[in-house]
DNA sequence: TATTGTTATACTCTATAACTATA
DNA sequence: TATAGTTATAGAGTATAACAATA
């Protein structure tokens, strides 16, 4: 019974702090967002050797799975504001690794694309989190790993 | 093979508004952050029944687990930094939720507790919460709600 | 009229440093 | 000297509204 001993290893950890977390410790939520947050600093942390941050990583990514598409379309797919891209995008042109170019169906959008360079910083990006990843894999444990992939990506947000 | 299936069915949700997000469907982060967002937005509108948030659930159900408590040993536990407890408390004394006393072993720290009535919006915020974790399971799948809870308590972090 | 990209604004969260009172 | 709580400040993230160009 890993998952009890496991389970229970964390909790005696915070005991010996002298504090425990009551509810939350059955709640998926509570360790969702713990989860969420280590993962957060570790990818992170790998994308500063190619001088990314994990915002950067999922424009590029997502530019380079649909070339030509527009800013709105990448903004809606990762959930972020179409004001905020603005200046994401401004930061990704400066840095020589994307394209804004008007569209030639709809000159009021803008279609991007990935510059050369942006192709090899994101092959580069992606062999830092292949990595990433197996750490992730390794702390949780390569079945838990497996599971909790299998569960989440099931997962249909509205 | 309900696995296949659902996440199948959610690609194609994807192409079908025409973007797909390449590598990033094969990371734990990503889903992570999809389901964390989910559950964020979910269990505050619940919270929001008994004039509670997420955070404010969070530092009431730890100071239930660990009367006397002081600021510092909560703020470690929930990862929220010293300096930005003082509001949040500062909130929950005010809506007459919690008691800070002087402790009299250490007369630097704060004693933490509820008063009757932080115990009693505590148990109706956890009414709140319990049905919270019906809908996540429910919108997972009962299985992958239990793989998920199963593989994720056991994460260590650092 | 509606939509894309843009700018501006305000509010929250986070991180940091410094102060006070105690130890 | 170090620690618990506090205050102040600056940076990042988020939400909102309004504007120009285009549909």
């Amino acid at each position: 019974m890993a998952k009890s001993a496991g389970a229970r290893a964390q909790r005696d950890a915070r005991q010996d702090a002298g504090i425990g977390l009551g509810e939350l410790e059955n709640h998926l939520g509570y360790f969702v967002r713990r989860l969420q947050h280590w993962i957060f600093r570790d990818v992170n942390a790998a994308l500063a050797a190619v001088d990314l941050d994990v915002i950067s990583y999922s424009l590029l990514e997502t530019i380079a799975a649909n070339p030509g598409t527009t800013q709105i379309a990448v903004a809606g797919a990762l959930g972020i504001e179409r004001a905020r891209m603005v200046g994401l995008l401004d930061d990704l042109q400066q840095a020589g690794l994307i394209v804004r170019e008007r569209s030639e169906q709809d000159r009021r959008a803008h279609a991007l694309g990935l510059t050369p360079r942006g192709r090899l910083i994101l092959k580069k990006a992606n062999a830092q989190i292949s990595a990433h990843e197996k750490r992730v894999a390794r702390r949780l444990g390569a079945d838990n790993y497996r599971r909790a992939l299998a569960a989440l990506s099931q997962f249909e947000t509205d």
